[in-house]
DNA sequence: TTGTATGCGTTATCAA
DNA sequence: TTGATAACGCATACAA
């Protein structure tokens, strides 16, 4: 049952009025001011008489004069422009960064520009370059690991950076993030302190669910669990996946045994494609197998059963993030070139 | 059990280097030619004789120079800049519309300035005067329902525009999207057809959301359906705001006759939270209470029982904006001003 | 194939 | 309080 579009529409025949330039210069003269005092109006109107400042606003509401960003970033050498580098919009755990320290940055007047990268770091290197030439007074880098050119242009432009969405002790200049390894082992650490005996680790192909995934499966071996633990990848996350990779698990025995088992994934998207799968096989959770997840999106708390996982203060990170960019760009050194955000396992039906 | 930063580490001394001021000029002089061979060797290399580009590929390699798209755009009236404006980047709606259209004009070289507008008008009045002080050559804007000033500023730039996920026959400039009155009656009539004689709509707070449940109550009462039809809001959309209007329709009687009963939703999301209230209470889907859904998320195919839902091509939608304003910056008149890429009821178990 | 001159629309500096 | 003038870094038109 699908509706399509009813009657088309005739394109419109005249062309569009032509844009009118209006500048500064324009205002200026039907107020009967020059164009500087026009500047200063809108950039310090204490500067300005309060009759001029009065004449000058009647011209700008009577002529629509919206002022040219470009020419005044070009002449001040600020753009007011933040740039920021994610690997995908889609994804919540970036897009729920993004929103509150792109809310953060509006609120100082700046404005951000977007660019979803990938997990390439080639291609990564060259939407640096053309945010470079924007002149973003900062950018935001998701991750820590960079091509060296991305690093060397960074380092060249003197741009504030913030990396994030992970750690390290040698940022290219601020970091706001959290270990992976570390939440990879926190995971295989209470998997074991409940008891699991043999796990398995769902993963999406990024790079750093990929470092998840290996400290886990270190720890949790050297923690007493019996391994080797399969490390099963698909990329990205999607339910789908986490159902064929939970399939995958099972039709090679993974579960059969008594044994305590656990599947550990590495988002919780992919461990709601595991809970589907177990469900369709009638496979019990926790009971016969059981599930983690990572993220803690909204909808873990409402699965049945509910899912334990890992929660990022997203929020938190993002407003980090830009709070150290802004110290930054006000030219004060930040306190800490480092922020560890940290993570949080949370407790739930699933494991 | 949280992990936190275990070593702050010290801030870095030393001041960042300040940043060298490289232009074409510079890398010129090193070639050996002057500041319009460069540009000139960067827009098109093929003016350039192959000797002097070598010398000045080597000169802008050992510089590390990356050009001034401010400048750039200045002078040549093209900033490459496309803005975007969306009620929120988290609602895979929006974000999904956005990676196709960004994917689609990155490919032709043109970067993204996207800002979050909520939806209150005046907000997007604000937010859509900022992005034109940045000149960019064209905007995509949700909705079809604007501040009269945002579109007295809109036409008055002589930018183009895309109007998109809604449709009218008066766009500022160009639309692409799709009748939500006409989903909302699409969904009743479905409902009808399947012999639910009593509904209920469940809603986000937001106004296309709203007009799909006005004319899903009028229609499915219209169509013999036992009226009225509560429609229940709660803004924005969520799962726990699911639960919790399905709780208080369920507490208010809704579905305790034999009748048969179905809860429309404005999104999968309030959706999924209808079907994890139920499911607390044991009531059977769809045997008791029917659930229908909007988007087609991926979970919607998941979700157990199976939602059955309202399908919108997000990516066509996508990919059909960017196109339109392609077309649309090339000079040209779009064949039609107007797309309607319609939507599709994907009937599945819930209902 | 290359260069000179000019302008894009601001902000910053200095004078008045 | 206001204005004149010079950058800002590039693209465009025109010359050579």
């Amino acid at each position: 049952m699908t509706r399509r579009p009813p009657l088309p529409i005739p394109p419109r025949t005249e062309a569009r009025p032509p844009a009118r330039r209006i500048t500064m210069e324009t205002v200026g003269r039907m107020a009967g001011v020059s164009q500087v005092t026009v500047s200063r109006a809108l950039s310090d109107p204490s500067k300005v008489s309060p009759e001029t400042l009065t004449r000058i606003q009647e011209a700008i509401a009577a002529t629509g004069f919206v002022p040219n960003a470009l020419a005044g970033a070009l002449a001040s050498k600020k753009s007011m422009l933040i740039s920021a580098l994610v690997p995908s919009i889609t994804n919540i755990v970036y897009s729920g960064m993004l929103a509150t320290f792109s809310a953060e940055l509006r609120a100082r007047g700046y404005q951000i520009l977007l660019s979803e990268t990938g997990f390439d770091r080639e291609d990564e290197a060259a939407t640096v370059e053309a945010h470079l030439s924007r002149r973003p007074d900062a950018m935001l880098l998701t991750g820590v690991h960079h091509a060296d050119r991305t690093r060397r242009m960074l380092l060249g432009a003197g741009v504030p950076v913030v990396e994030v969405w992970d750690i390290t002790d040698t940022p290219i200049d601020l970091c706001v993030g959290f270990s992976h390894p570390e939440a990879g082992r926190a995971m295989a650490d209470y998997a074991r302190a409940r008891g699991y005996r043999r796990a398995a680790f769902i993963t999406a192909g990024d790079e750093r669910a990929l470092r998840r995934g290996a400290a886990f499966a270190e720890r949790f071996a050297q923690a007493g669990g019996e391994g080797p633990v399969p490390i099963r990848g698909d990329a990205p996350a999607s339910l789908a996946g986490g159902r064929a990779l939970t399939a995958a698990l099972i039709d090679a025995g993974f579960g059969s045994e008594a044994d305590k088992a656990v599947i550990a994934a590495s988002s919780d998207v992919l461990a709601q494609g595991a809970l589907i799968e177990l469900a369709a096989r009638g496979i019990a959770v926790p009971g016969r197998v059981a599930v983690m997840g990572f993220g803690d999106q909204e909808m873990a708390a409402a699965l049945s059963p509910t899912l334990t996982t890992v929660r990022v203060n997203r929020d938190a990170l993002g407003r980090a993030a830009a709070q150290a960019l802004l110290t930054r760009i006000g030219g004060a050194a930040p306190d800490r070139q480092v922020i560890d955000v940290g993570f949080a396992l949370v407790e739930r039906e699933s494991a």
